[in-house]
DNA sequence: AGTAACTGGGTACGCCGTACGCAAGTAGTT
DNA sequence: AACTACTTGCGTACGGCGTACCCAGTTACT
Protein backbone atom coordinates (compact mmCIF):
# COMPACT_ATOMS: atom_id res chain seq x y z
CA UNK A 1 0.00 0.00 0.00
CA UNK A 2 2.11 2.69 -1.39
CA UNK A 3 1.39 6.22 1.09
CA UNK A 4 0.43 9.50 -0.84
CA UNK A 5 3.03 11.84 0.68
CA UNK A 6 0.95 14.39 2.58
CA UNK A 7 2.38 18.06 3.83
CA UNK A 8 1.81 19.82 6.37
CA UNK A 9 1.10 23.46 6.42
CA UNK A 10 4.42 25.67 5.87
CA UNK A 11 5.04 27.12 9.00
CA UNK A 12 4.77 23.52 10.84
CA UNK A 13 7.82 22.08 8.69
CA UNK A 14 10.60 21.35 10.96
CA UNK A 15 13.90 23.34 10.78
CA UNK A 16 16.44 21.29 9.69
CA UNK A 17 19.36 19.16 11.78
CA UNK A 18 22.00 21.62 10.16
CA UNK A 19 24.94 20.10 8.65
CA UNK A 20 25.39 21.18 5.06
CA UNK A 21 25.99 24.65 4.02
CA UNK A 22 24.35 27.91 5.36
CA UNK A 23 21.28 28.44 3.42
CA UNK A 24 22.07 31.20 1.20
CA UNK A 25 18.67 32.97 1.30
CA UNK A 26 15.52 33.26 3.98
CA UNK A 27 11.86 32.85 3.71
CA UNK A 28 11.08 35.86 4.95
CA UNK A 29 13.35 37.15 1.54
CA UNK A 30 11.83 35.37 -0.68
CA UNK A 31 8.22 36.15 0.11
CA UNK A 32 8.93 39.84 0.27
CA UNK A 33 10.71 39.47 -2.91
CA UNK A 34 7.12 37.86 -4.12
CA UNK A 35 5.46 40.19 -2.74
CA UNK A 36 7.09 43.00 -4.56
CA UNK A 37 6.14 41.08 -7.56
CA UNK A 38 2.62 40.21 -7.10
CA UNK A 39 2.23 44.24 -5.92
CA UNK A 40 3.70 45.41 -9.23
CA UNK A 41 2.35 43.09 -11.62
CA UNK A 42 -0.79 41.30 -10.29
CA UNK A 43 -0.54 37.52 -8.94
CA UNK A 44 -0.47 36.09 -12.50
CA UNK A 45 3.24 37.37 -13.19
CA UNK A 46 4.68 35.70 -10.00
CA UNK A 47 5.99 32.54 -11.50
CA UNK A 48 8.72 30.69 -9.81
CA UNK A 49 11.02 31.80 -12.73
CA UNK A 50 10.58 35.15 -12.24
CA UNK A 51 10.85 35.17 -8.51
CA UNK A 52 13.51 33.72 -8.36
CA UNK A 53 16.00 35.69 -11.03
CA UNK A 54 14.36 38.80 -8.65
CA UNK A 55 16.24 37.24 -5.52
CA UNK A 56 19.41 36.27 -7.95
CA UNK A 57 18.63 32.43 -7.59
CA UNK A 58 18.61 29.54 -9.68
CA UNK A 59 14.59 28.68 -10.22
CA UNK A 60 15.22 25.16 -8.49
CA UNK A 61 17.19 26.81 -5.60
CA UNK A 62 13.41 27.61 -4.35
CA UNK A 63 11.78 24.55 -3.82
CA UNK A 64 15.09 23.99 -1.19
CA UNK A 65 12.54 26.39 1.09
CA UNK A 66 8.72 25.55 -0.12
CA UNK A 67 7.29 22.68 -1.17
CA UNK A 68 5.79 24.52 -4.09
CA UNK A 69 3.72 28.17 -5.92
CA UNK A 70 1.16 27.42 -3.31
CA UNK A 71 3.48 27.63 -0.29
CA UNK A 72 5.13 31.26 -1.92
CA UNK A 73 1.34 32.46 -1.70
CA UNK A 74 0.26 31.08 1.64
CA UNK A 75 3.87 33.17 2.84
CA UNK A 76 2.81 36.19 1.33
CA UNK A 77 -0.22 36.41 2.71
CA UNK A 78 0.54 36.12 6.18
CA UNK A 79 3.66 38.18 6.04
CA UNK A 80 1.96 40.94 4.18
CA UNK A 81 -0.50 41.11 7.51
CA UNK A 82 2.76 42.14 9.52
CA UNK A 83 2.15 46.03 7.86
CA UNK A 84 -1.17 45.60 10.35
CA UNK A 85 -0.83 47.37 13.25
CA UNK A 86 -3.31 45.96 16.18
CA UNK A 87 -5.19 49.07 17.55
CA UNK A 88 -6.43 49.04 20.94
CA UNK A 89 -10.32 49.70 20.55
CA UNK A 90 -12.74 51.45 22.36
CA UNK A 91 -16.22 49.59 22.15
CA UNK A 92 -17.00 46.72 19.56
CA UNK A 93 -18.42 49.01 16.90
CA UNK A 94 -15.16 51.09 16.51
CA UNK A 95 -12.96 48.05 16.40
CA UNK A 96 -15.03 46.79 14.05
CA UNK A 97 -14.90 49.72 12.20
CA UNK A 98 -10.82 49.83 12.51
CA UNK A 99 -11.04 46.55 11.15
CA UNK A 100 -12.89 47.09 7.97
CA UNK A 101 -11.48 49.77 7.44
CA UNK A 102 -7.61 48.31 8.31
CA UNK A 103 -8.76 45.65 6.05
CA UNK A 104 -9.64 47.90 3.28
CA UNK A 105 -6.48 49.62 2.69
CA UNK A 106 -4.54 46.23 3.18
CA UNK A 107 -6.51 44.52 0.33
CA UNK A 108 -5.85 48.24 -2.01
CA UNK A 109 -2.70 48.02 -1.13
CA UNK A 110 -1.91 44.26 -2.30
CA UNK A 111 -4.62 43.36 -4.82
CA UNK A 112 -3.83 40.30 -5.38
CA UNK A 113 -5.24 39.15 -2.07
CA UNK A 114 -8.55 38.59 -3.97
CA UNK A 115 -7.70 35.73 -5.21
CA UNK A 116 -7.16 34.31 -2.01
CA UNK A 117 -10.26 32.78 -0.87
CA UNK A 118 -10.20 34.72 2.78
CA UNK A 119 -7.48 36.67 1.55
CA UNK A 120 -5.07 34.76 4.02
CA UNK A 121 -3.72 31.39 4.87
CA UNK A 122 -5.00 31.71 8.32
CA UNK A 123 -2.55 29.84 10.00
CA UNK A 124 0.42 31.61 9.85
CA UNK A 125 1.83 33.48 12.66
CA UNK A 126 0.60 36.99 11.39
CA UNK A 127 -2.73 35.64 10.85
CA UNK A 128 -2.84 34.02 14.19
CA UNK A 129 -2.30 37.10 15.96
CA UNK A 130 -4.43 39.17 13.87
CA UNK A 131 -7.83 36.50 14.90
CA UNK A 132 -6.69 36.89 18.31
CA UNK A 133 -6.98 40.78 18.16
CA UNK A 134 -10.68 41.20 16.13
CA UNK A 135 -11.85 37.86 17.95
CA UNK A 136 -11.10 40.08 20.84
CA UNK A 137 -13.66 43.08 20.17
CA UNK A 138 -16.55 40.68 19.97
CA UNK A 139 -15.40 39.66 23.40
CA UNK A 140 -17.60 39.79 26.58
CA UNK A 141 -20.35 40.82 24.87
CA UNK A 142 -22.50 38.09 25.70
CA UNK A 143 -22.62 36.42 22.29
CA UNK A 144 -21.13 33.19 22.16
CA UNK A 145 -18.14 31.81 19.76
CA UNK A 146 -20.52 31.26 16.71
CA UNK A 147 -22.19 34.66 17.14
CA UNK A 148 -18.42 36.44 17.81
CA UNK A 149 -17.53 34.47 14.21
CA UNK A 150 -20.17 35.48 12.08
CA UNK A 151 -19.94 38.81 13.17
CA UNK A 152 -16.11 39.41 12.57
CA UNK A 153 -16.82 37.10 9.36
CA UNK A 154 -19.88 39.71 8.45
CA UNK A 155 -17.35 42.42 8.62
CA UNK A 156 -14.71 40.91 6.97
CA UNK A 157 -16.77 39.19 4.45
CA UNK A 158 -18.02 42.79 3.43
CA UNK A 159 -14.72 44.42 3.11
CA UNK A 160 -13.77 41.61 0.86
CA UNK A 161 -16.64 41.76 -1.41
CA UNK A 162 -16.77 45.21 -1.78
CA UNK A 163 -13.33 45.65 -1.97
CA UNK A 164 -13.41 42.94 -4.73
CA UNK A 165 -15.86 44.92 -7.01
CA UNK A 166 -14.33 47.75 -6.65
CA UNK A 167 -11.05 46.20 -7.88
CA UNK A 168 -12.65 43.64 -10.28
CA UNK A 169 -12.97 45.89 -13.17
CA UNK A 170 -9.29 47.46 -13.03
CA UNK A 171 -7.76 44.15 -13.08
CA UNK A 172 -10.23 42.46 -15.70
CA UNK A 173 -9.08 45.52 -18.37
CA UNK A 174 -5.10 45.00 -17.10
CA UNK A 175 -5.31 41.23 -17.76
CA UNK A 176 -6.26 42.08 -21.46
CA UNK A 177 -4.68 45.05 -21.73
CA UNK A 178 -7.15 47.37 -22.53
CA UNK A 179 -8.06 51.17 -20.92
CA UNK A 180 -11.60 51.80 -19.66
CA UNK A 181 -11.80 54.13 -22.44
CA UNK A 182 -11.13 51.19 -24.94
CA UNK A 183 -14.05 49.00 -23.39
CA UNK A 184 -16.19 51.92 -22.93
CA UNK A 185 -15.35 52.76 -27.10
CA UNK A 186 -15.74 48.89 -27.80
CA UNK A 187 -18.76 47.92 -26.08
CA UNK A 188 -20.53 51.36 -26.42
CA UNK A 189 -23.15 50.39 -29.27
CA UNK A 190 -23.42 46.90 -27.60
CA UNK A 191 -24.69 48.73 -24.17
CA UNK A 192 -26.74 51.08 -26.34
CA UNK A 193 -28.50 49.09 -27.99
CA UNK A 194 -29.34 46.96 -24.67
CA UNK A 195 -30.51 50.23 -22.98
CA UNK A 196 -32.77 50.96 -26.41
CA UNK A 197 -34.54 48.03 -26.19
CA UNK A 198 -36.47 49.57 -23.08
CA UNK A 199 -36.36 45.63 -21.42
CA UNK A 200 -33.86 47.12 -18.83
CA UNK A 201 -35.15 50.38 -17.16
CA UNK A 202 -32.73 49.31 -13.41
CA UNK A 203 -29.66 48.71 -16.12
CA UNK A 204 -30.25 52.22 -17.32
CA UNK A 205 -30.60 54.18 -13.88
CA UNK A 206 -27.38 52.47 -12.97
CA UNK A 207 -25.68 53.01 -16.50
CA UNK A 208 -27.19 56.87 -15.86
CA UNK A 209 -26.61 57.27 -12.70
CA UNK A 210 -22.67 55.99 -12.63
CA UNK A 211 -21.97 59.10 -14.86
CA UNK A 212 -22.95 61.51 -12.13
CA UNK A 213 -22.28 59.17 -9.27
CA UNK A 214 -24.24 60.26 -5.86
CA UNK A 215 -21.49 58.73 -3.97
CA UNK A 216 -17.30 58.18 -4.08
CA UNK A 217 -16.07 54.83 -3.22
CA UNK A 218 -15.06 56.02 0.27
CA UNK A 219 -18.72 57.05 0.67
CA UNK A 220 -20.26 53.95 -0.26
CA UNK A 221 -17.76 51.72 1.95
CA UNK A 222 -18.62 53.00 4.65
CA UNK A 223 -22.58 53.80 3.77
CA UNK A 224 -22.70 49.34 3.64
CA UNK A 225 -20.66 49.23 6.24
CA UNK A 226 -22.92 51.03 8.69
CA UNK A 227 -25.64 48.61 7.26
CA UNK A 228 -23.70 45.69 8.43
CA UNK A 229 -22.71 47.17 11.76
CA UNK A 230 -26.57 48.04 11.91
CA UNK A 231 -27.25 44.75 11.82
CA UNK A 232 -24.87 43.23 14.01
CA UNK A 233 -25.70 45.83 17.07
CA UNK A 234 -29.22 44.36 17.15
CA UNK A 235 -27.45 40.67 18.29
CA UNK A 236 -25.30 42.45 20.68
CA UNK A 237 -27.56 44.90 22.49
CA UNK A 238 -30.02 42.14 22.51
CA UNK A 239 -27.94 39.86 24.44
CA UNK A 240 -26.12 42.23 26.46
CA UNK A 241 -28.99 44.14 27.37
CA UNK B 1 1.11 54.25 -35.39
CA UNK B 2 -0.41 50.47 -34.92
CA UNK B 3 -3.49 49.99 -33.19
CA UNK B 4 -3.85 47.17 -30.86
CA UNK B 5 -6.94 45.29 -31.02
CA UNK B 6 -9.15 45.20 -28.62
CA UNK B 7 -12.21 42.92 -28.73
CA UNK B 8 -16.13 43.70 -27.21
CA UNK B 9 -17.63 41.63 -24.34
CA UNK B 10 -18.24 38.43 -26.04
CA UNK B 11 -22.29 39.10 -26.25
CA UNK B 12 -21.59 42.31 -28.47
CA UNK B 13 -19.70 40.25 -31.31
CA UNK B 14 -21.25 40.55 -34.76
CA UNK B 15 -22.91 37.53 -36.05
CA UNK B 16 -20.62 36.19 -38.95
CA UNK B 17 -22.12 37.16 -42.88
CA UNK B 18 -23.12 33.55 -43.79
CA UNK B 19 -20.62 32.64 -46.73
CA UNK B 20 -18.88 29.00 -45.85
CA UNK B 21 -20.15 26.38 -44.61
CA UNK B 22 -22.62 26.01 -41.10
CA UNK B 23 -20.39 26.03 -37.94
CA UNK B 24 -20.30 22.37 -36.61
CA UNK B 25 -21.00 23.73 -32.83
CA UNK B 26 -22.68 26.06 -31.10
CA UNK B 27 -21.60 28.53 -28.12
CA UNK B 28 -24.53 26.66 -25.97
CA UNK B 29 -22.78 23.46 -26.71
CA UNK B 30 -19.41 25.22 -26.26
CA UNK B 31 -20.81 26.25 -22.82
CA UNK B 32 -22.28 23.50 -21.50
CA UNK B 33 -19.56 21.21 -22.16
CA UNK B 34 -17.32 23.65 -19.80
CA UNK B 35 -19.57 23.66 -17.37
CA UNK B 36 -20.13 20.04 -17.03
CA UNK B 37 -16.15 19.77 -17.06
CA UNK B 38 -15.84 22.86 -14.15
CA UNK B 39 -18.81 21.18 -12.19
CA UNK B 40 -16.96 17.74 -11.83
CA UNK B 41 -13.33 18.38 -12.21
CA UNK B 42 -13.36 22.38 -11.32
CA UNK B 43 -12.02 25.53 -13.36
CA UNK B 44 -8.24 24.09 -13.31
CA UNK B 45 -9.71 21.01 -14.91
CA UNK B 46 -11.29 22.90 -17.54
CA UNK B 47 -8.32 22.99 -20.43
CA UNK B 48 -9.04 24.13 -24.06
CA UNK B 49 -7.76 20.67 -24.51
CA UNK B 50 -9.94 19.29 -22.46
CA UNK B 51 -13.30 20.77 -23.40
CA UNK B 52 -12.18 20.04 -27.30
CA UNK B 53 -12.39 16.57 -26.50
CA UNK B 54 -15.33 16.70 -24.60
CA UNK B 55 -17.38 17.95 -27.44
CA UNK B 56 -15.29 16.10 -29.73
CA UNK B 57 -13.55 19.01 -31.96
CA UNK B 58 -10.06 19.41 -32.66
CA UNK B 59 -8.76 22.35 -29.96
CA UNK B 60 -8.17 25.31 -32.31
CA UNK B 61 -11.42 24.85 -33.98
CA UNK B 62 -12.51 26.60 -30.35
CA UNK B 63 -11.15 30.04 -31.38
CA UNK B 64 -14.00 29.96 -34.64
CA UNK B 65 -16.15 30.84 -31.24
CA UNK B 66 -14.63 32.70 -28.71
CA UNK B 67 -11.28 34.86 -28.47
CA UNK B 68 -9.84 32.92 -25.58
CA UNK B 69 -10.55 30.92 -22.30
CA UNK B 70 -12.03 33.78 -20.91
CA UNK B 71 -15.02 34.57 -22.93
CA UNK B 72 -15.23 30.92 -21.83
CA UNK B 73 -16.17 31.56 -18.70
CA UNK B 74 -17.55 34.57 -19.21
CA UNK B 75 -20.02 32.79 -21.56
CA UNK B 76 -20.30 29.59 -18.64
CA UNK B 77 -20.89 32.15 -15.58
CA UNK B 78 -23.82 33.73 -17.58
CA UNK B 79 -25.24 31.02 -18.83
CA UNK B 80 -25.29 29.10 -16.08
CA UNK B 81 -27.74 31.86 -14.76
CA UNK B 82 -31.06 30.32 -16.71
CA UNK B 83 -31.04 27.37 -13.89
CA UNK B 84 -31.87 30.57 -11.68
CA UNK B 85 -35.70 31.23 -12.01
CA UNK B 86 -36.65 34.63 -11.17
CA UNK B 87 -40.08 33.79 -8.26
CA UNK B 88 -41.94 37.12 -7.60
CA UNK B 89 -41.49 38.21 -3.69
CA UNK B 90 -43.93 39.80 -1.77
CA UNK B 91 -41.63 42.64 -0.08
CA UNK B 92 -38.01 43.65 0.05
CA UNK B 93 -37.18 41.81 2.78
CA UNK B 94 -38.14 38.02 1.52
CA UNK B 95 -37.50 38.98 -2.18
CA UNK B 96 -33.74 39.92 -0.45
CA UNK B 97 -34.14 36.59 1.22
CA UNK B 98 -35.04 34.13 -1.54
CA UNK B 99 -31.98 35.65 -3.96
CA UNK B 100 -29.84 34.88 -0.81
CA UNK B 101 -31.28 31.28 -0.69
CA UNK B 102 -30.72 30.91 -4.36
CA UNK B 103 -27.57 32.34 -5.01
CA UNK B 104 -26.47 30.03 -2.13
CA UNK B 105 -27.85 27.00 -3.85
CA UNK B 106 -26.37 28.23 -7.28
CA UNK B 107 -22.69 28.46 -6.24
CA UNK B 108 -22.67 25.42 -4.50
CA UNK B 109 -24.01 23.56 -7.31
CA UNK B 110 -21.40 25.31 -9.49
CA UNK B 111 -18.52 25.91 -6.74
CA UNK B 112 -16.27 27.44 -9.32
CA UNK B 113 -18.42 30.31 -9.11
CA UNK B 114 -16.45 31.67 -6.14
CA UNK B 115 -13.37 32.29 -8.26
CA UNK B 116 -15.11 34.83 -10.73
CA UNK B 117 -14.69 37.92 -9.21
CA UNK B 118 -18.61 38.98 -8.18
CA UNK B 119 -19.06 35.65 -9.57
CA UNK B 120 -20.19 36.44 -12.94
CA UNK B 121 -19.88 38.41 -16.13
CA UNK B 122 -22.55 40.83 -15.60
CA UNK B 123 -23.77 41.73 -19.07
CA UNK B 124 -24.70 38.44 -20.87
CA UNK B 125 -28.53 38.16 -20.90
CA UNK B 126 -29.30 35.93 -17.97
CA UNK B 127 -27.19 38.40 -16.01
CA UNK B 128 -28.99 41.21 -17.21
CA UNK B 129 -32.20 39.75 -16.43
CA UNK B 130 -31.61 38.85 -13.22
CA UNK B 131 -29.99 42.45 -12.47
CA UNK B 132 -33.46 43.62 -13.48
CA UNK B 133 -34.96 41.62 -11.48
CA UNK B 134 -32.71 42.00 -7.88
CA UNK B 135 -33.05 46.05 -8.30
CA UNK B 136 -36.36 45.34 -8.69
CA UNK B 137 -37.03 43.75 -5.34
CA UNK B 138 -35.81 47.40 -3.83
CA UNK B 139 -37.38 49.95 -6.07
CA UNK B 140 -40.28 51.92 -5.03
CA UNK B 141 -38.87 51.82 -1.41
CA UNK B 142 -37.74 55.20 -1.40
CA UNK B 143 -33.95 54.34 -1.88
CA UNK B 144 -32.23 55.92 -4.49
CA UNK B 145 -30.23 54.16 -7.64
CA UNK B 146 -27.08 54.09 -4.91
CA UNK B 147 -28.64 52.63 -2.00
CA UNK B 148 -30.34 50.16 -4.09
CA UNK B 149 -27.55 48.69 -5.22
CA UNK B 150 -25.69 49.04 -2.16
CA UNK B 151 -28.58 46.68 -0.40
CA UNK B 152 -28.50 44.17 -3.13
CA UNK B 153 -24.72 44.11 -2.95
CA UNK B 154 -24.58 43.77 0.65
CA UNK B 155 -26.69 40.58 -0.01
CA UNK B 156 -24.91 39.22 -2.55
CA UNK B 157 -21.25 40.36 -1.02
CA UNK B 158 -22.49 37.79 2.16
CA UNK B 159 -23.80 35.27 0.26
CA UNK B 160 -20.41 35.15 -1.79
CA UNK B 161 -17.96 34.94 1.16
CA UNK B 162 -19.98 33.17 3.16
CA UNK B 163 -20.36 30.22 0.54
CA UNK B 164 -16.93 30.67 -0.24
CA UNK B 165 -15.46 29.80 3.38
CA UNK B 166 -17.94 26.60 3.34
CA UNK B 167 -16.20 25.70 -0.05
CA UNK B 168 -12.63 26.80 0.60
CA UNK B 169 -11.31 24.69 2.65
CA UNK B 170 -12.77 21.49 0.60
CA UNK B 171 -11.55 23.08 -2.90
CA UNK B 172 -8.33 23.55 -0.90
CA UNK B 173 -7.99 19.74 -0.04
CA UNK B 174 -8.77 18.97 -3.25
CA UNK B 175 -5.98 20.80 -5.05
CA UNK B 176 -3.49 18.99 -3.12
CA UNK B 177 -5.44 15.32 -2.94
CA UNK B 178 -5.72 15.47 0.45
CA UNK B 179 -8.48 14.51 3.08
CA UNK B 180 -9.43 16.48 6.25
CA UNK B 181 -8.39 13.63 7.94
CA UNK B 182 -5.17 13.57 6.31
CA UNK B 183 -4.54 17.86 6.79
CA UNK B 184 -5.66 16.95 10.59
CA UNK B 185 -3.15 14.09 10.88
CA UNK B 186 -0.46 15.91 9.67
CA UNK B 187 -1.23 19.16 11.30
CA UNK B 188 -2.14 17.94 14.84
CA UNK B 189 0.93 18.91 16.44
CA UNK B 190 1.50 22.46 15.28
CA UNK B 191 -1.98 22.82 16.29
CA UNK B 192 -1.47 21.51 19.58
CA UNK B 193 2.15 23.27 20.16
CA UNK B 194 0.13 26.73 19.25
CA UNK B 195 -2.64 25.75 21.39
CA UNK B 196 -0.19 25.10 24.55
CA UNK B 197 1.73 27.63 24.26
CA UNK B 198 -1.52 29.78 25.29
CA UNK B 199 -1.20 32.84 23.62
CA UNK B 200 -4.09 31.85 21.23
CA UNK B 201 -6.86 31.65 23.77
CA UNK B 202 -9.28 32.77 20.98
CA UNK B 203 -7.99 29.97 18.27
CA UNK B 204 -8.34 27.64 21.35
CA UNK B 205 -12.44 28.80 21.80
CA UNK B 206 -12.48 28.45 17.90
CA UNK B 207 -10.90 24.79 17.81
CA UNK B 208 -12.51 23.26 20.57
CA UNK B 209 -15.68 24.26 19.53
CA UNK B 210 -15.18 23.59 15.96
CA UNK B 211 -16.17 20.15 17.19
CA UNK B 212 -19.29 20.31 18.97
CA UNK B 213 -20.55 23.01 16.77
CA UNK B 214 -23.43 25.09 17.98
CA UNK B 215 -24.79 25.75 14.09
CA UNK B 216 -25.11 23.60 11.84
CA UNK B 217 -23.80 25.43 7.62
CA UNK B 218 -27.47 26.37 7.01
CA UNK B 219 -28.23 28.26 10.42
CA UNK B 220 -25.38 30.10 10.57
CA UNK B 221 -25.77 31.20 6.87
CA UNK B 222 -29.25 32.34 8.00
CA UNK B 223 -28.07 33.49 11.68
CA UNK B 224 -25.63 36.09 9.62
CA UNK B 225 -28.11 36.63 6.65
CA UNK B 226 -30.66 38.07 9.07
CA UNK B 227 -28.03 40.52 10.63
CA UNK B 228 -27.63 41.93 7.32
CA UNK B 229 -31.17 42.16 6.35
CA UNK B 230 -31.52 43.87 9.92
CA UNK B 231 -28.90 46.51 8.92
CA UNK B 232 -30.76 47.68 5.39
CA UNK B 233 -33.95 47.29 7.06
CA UNK B 234 -32.66 50.44 9.81
CA UNK B 235 -32.28 52.32 6.23
CA UNK B 236 -35.66 50.97 4.42
CA UNK B 237 -38.02 51.98 7.03
CA UNK B 238 -35.96 54.96 7.82
CA UNK B 239 -36.90 55.95 3.58
CA UNK B 240 -40.11 55.08 3.13
CA UNK B 241 -41.55 55.48 6.86
C1' DA C 1 -16.76 28.55 -63.40
C1' DG C 2 -14.43 31.54 -60.50
C1' DT C 3 -13.70 33.74 -56.29
C1' DA C 4 -14.37 35.48 -51.68
C1' DA C 5 -15.53 34.27 -47.18
C1' DC C 6 -16.00 31.17 -44.19
C1' DT C 7 -15.02 26.41 -41.73
C1' DG C 8 -12.38 22.62 -38.82
C1' DG C 9 -8.14 21.63 -37.16
C1' DG C 10 -2.80 20.22 -37.29
C1' DT C 11 1.59 21.97 -36.08
C1' DA C 12 4.48 24.62 -33.39
C1' DC C 13 6.09 28.17 -30.00
C1' DG C 14 6.93 30.05 -25.68
C1' DC C 15 5.52 29.83 -21.22
C1' DC C 16 4.50 27.39 -16.94
C1' DG C 17 5.33 24.27 -12.44
C1' DT C 18 8.35 21.00 -10.91
C1' DA C 19 10.89 15.88 -10.63
C1' DC C 20 15.40 14.37 -10.71
C1' DG C 21 20.16 14.26 -10.23
C1' DC C 22 24.73 16.13 -9.47
C1' DA C 23 28.74 18.76 -7.70
C1' DA C 24 30.09 21.41 -3.88
C1' DG C 25 30.08 22.68 0.98
C1' DT C 26 29.78 21.79 6.10
C1' DA C 27 29.27 19.43 10.56
C1' DG C 28 29.85 15.35 13.21
C1' DT C 29 32.45 11.02 13.78
C1' DT C 30 36.47 8.25 13.82
C1' DA D 1 43.18 14.54 9.29
C1' DA D 2 40.19 11.64 6.89
C1' DC D 3 35.80 9.99 6.30
C1' DT D 4 30.91 10.11 6.16
C1' DA D 5 26.27 11.91 6.33
C1' DC D 6 23.70 15.38 5.03
C1' DT D 7 23.00 19.60 3.54
C1' DT D 8 23.14 23.23 -0.17
C1' DG D 9 22.40 25.68 -5.00
C1' DC D 10 20.89 24.74 -9.34
C1' DG D 11 21.02 22.84 -14.56
C1' DT D 12 18.46 19.87 -17.31
C1' DA D 13 14.36 17.99 -18.83
C1' DC D 14 9.37 16.73 -19.08
C1' DG D 15 4.63 17.18 -19.61
C1' DG D 16 0.98 20.46 -20.00
C1' DC D 17 -0.81 24.87 -20.88
C1' DG D 18 -2.92 28.91 -24.07
C1' DT D 19 -2.85 30.23 -28.57
C1' DA D 20 -0.59 32.26 -33.32
C1' DC D 21 -0.29 30.72 -37.75
C1' DC D 22 -1.37 28.18 -41.62
C1' DC D 23 -3.77 25.26 -44.86
C1' DA D 24 -7.18 22.41 -47.02
C1' DG D 25 -12.04 21.88 -47.57
C1' DT D 26 -16.87 23.88 -47.95
C1' DT D 27 -20.28 27.14 -49.19
C1' DA D 28 -22.54 31.25 -51.34
C1' DC D 29 -22.28 35.08 -54.26
C1' DT D 30 -20.81 36.96 -58.91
Amino acid sequence: MGESKVEAVIWAREPKPARGPQPAYSLDQISDAAIRIADSDGLDALTMRRLAAEIGAGVMSLYRYVSGRTDIIDLMSDRVLREIELKPYEDWRSGLQWLAQTTREHIHRHPWLVHLPGNAAPFGPHGLALTEHVMGIMDGLGLNIDEMMTSVGLVSGYVSSSVQSEIATRERLRQVGMTMEDWMRVNAPYIRKLLDSGKYPMMERIIIDARWPHMDPEEAFDYGLQRVLSGIAATVEGSSG
